[in-house]
DNA sequence: CGCGCGCCATGTCAAATGACACGGACCGTT
DNA sequence: AACGGTCCGTGTCATTTGACATGGCGCGCG
């Protein structure tokens, strides 16, 4: 049932990876793992740093580290997943389909998010998560998840914080749809990937690298393809947003946050699991 | 910035209060506290029993009671709350607005809900809750709120639970928004408020006595007042949801899932807290 | 009773968005 | 060089949805 064909916008393929900070992409597979003293989130903006107990204790939670190239599935909508991930590198989309093949892309996840929390618990998944860059997550074996809790009640707590602030992000998706017209929702996912990849050091030069199709945004906005294309063109001749196939550029995200009617804090530390 | 009146929807105003279960009202305040052995969540359908050690902490941990009546506020978007609370009767809705007075209404939130998951990380509210029927609710203070992971993981883990499942119900409403045309976004709200119904034992026959404008109804799926009368009309007519101000009836439940495109599991049990 | 008010219904027209069709740029493969 | 694939742009028209105006109905209230 999750795999019709027949959408009105075409699916994704898999298309030339972009990392999105130049680290130099390697082989598929589940090989070298990097032991957790020098994993790559810490020390990036926008991640509060773990302190050594907890260290430690992830590193002997974590099972193994895992590569997926970009259009390569992560989840399976339907299935059950026997692993919870954390992000490490690169962006994932997790999106749910309808029957008759309509697609609503949820959230776009970034460096330090967690993935398949769902799975965790044991429930069939209801949306599918897919690589939009080359990507490396950290994985768990779900098993052990309860003894998370058990042993450590300060990672458990930031488990809750992290579910919390996923929801929050739903919220604000929530909002754009429900309220904001066509060229508000796109100024909105615009400030909204920029101001995340900030946060997680993937934005240089005020330019977001990453190659979102109009396919993708569109199905994320709840938009037509050709809409979400004259809106985009619009929004560029505005100056508000800049929005090519591999780039994102917002020059004034002030104007932009104004335009979409954006408020509250955009930078929230996020905790380390 | 949060009470911008000039909205092109009306505000709610208090109203006949209806009680979801038939129970008679009492005057306002936070009196007449209940033993939580004999916590009316306990036994209803959907909930999962908790076990004895459980309930005694959490009675610990309990602080208060608290009453509202329709159309009161129970917390304000651009506050901070400094309690954590469980719905114990009644039905809230969590809604945001824009600073041009625009609302998109969030969730529903039903007996056994969490509220204010997002103030007990001392994070500013992005939403304001208010009550939709006379309700009751549980209060924790905020700042024991850690406590709980320490000496009590199976209630910490029940927590992330709630706040994933809380979570999953964003994103089916996001599909919706998204996706689903207006008459279908009607037929799926109309199965979920009906299917969070049975499960906190508040349907009748088929029927969910519960109050909601369609004012309310255009601010939660994103219509126009007058496109949501139109539509509903046709639902109507159609014989798929009867809708009033005062009851929702959705006379073939797998009828209108199916016209929704809606699919998987209805009923999951909630976990005690 | 007459009034104001919240709510629902409906008519008419306008605006936003979607559907379909086509062309063109780019790029990897043969 | 020709081909097929993906993606973006644009023209034309259809459909959905929204805006505005108006009336009716029930209900609490002085």
């Amino acid at each position: 049932m999750a795999d019709s064909d027949n959408a009105k916008t075409t699916r994704p393929f898999a298309q030339a990876a972009v990392l999105p900070d130049g680290a130099a992409p390697q082989q598929p597979g589940s090989g070298d793992r990097v032991p957790c003293r020098q994993c790559p989130l810490v020390g990036r903006r926008g991640l509060a740093p773990p302190d050594e107990g907890q260290r430690a204790w992830i590193e002997s939670f974590k099972s193994s580290e895992v590569r997926f190239a970009r259009g390569e599935q992560v989840l399976r909508q339907g299935g059950r997943a026997t692993r919870l991930y954390t992000l490490l590198e690169g962006v994932l989309i997790r999106y749910r389909l309808l029957e008759d093949g309509r697609r609503q892309i949820v959230n776009f996840l970034f460096p330090g998010d967690l993935v398949g929390l769902q799975a965790a618990f044991d429930a069939e998944l209801t949306h599918s998560v897919e690589a939009m860059t080359e990507a490396r997550l950290c994985a768990f074996p779900r098993d052990r998840f309860f003894d998370l809790a058990v042993s450590h009640p300060k990672l458990s707590f930031d488990l809750t914080w992290m579910a919390a602030r996923e929801e929050a992000a739903l919220e604000d998706h929530l909002v754009s749809l429900g309220q904001r017209n066509a060229q508000e929702r796109l100024a909105y996912l615009a400030v909204f990937l920029v101001q995340r990849g900030v946060a997680t050091g993937v934005v240089r030069e005020g330019v977001l690298r990453l190659t979102v199709t109009q396919s993708q945004i569109a199905d994320m906005l709840g938009l037509s393809l050709v809409h979400t294309n004259r809106s985009l063109q619009s929004l560029r001749r505005k100056g508000l947003v800049d929005w090519t196939l591999s780039t994102i550029a917002v020059p004034d995200i002030e104007a932009a946050r104004s335009f979409a009617q954006m408020d509250g804090d955009p930078y929230i530390p996020r905790p380390y699991i």
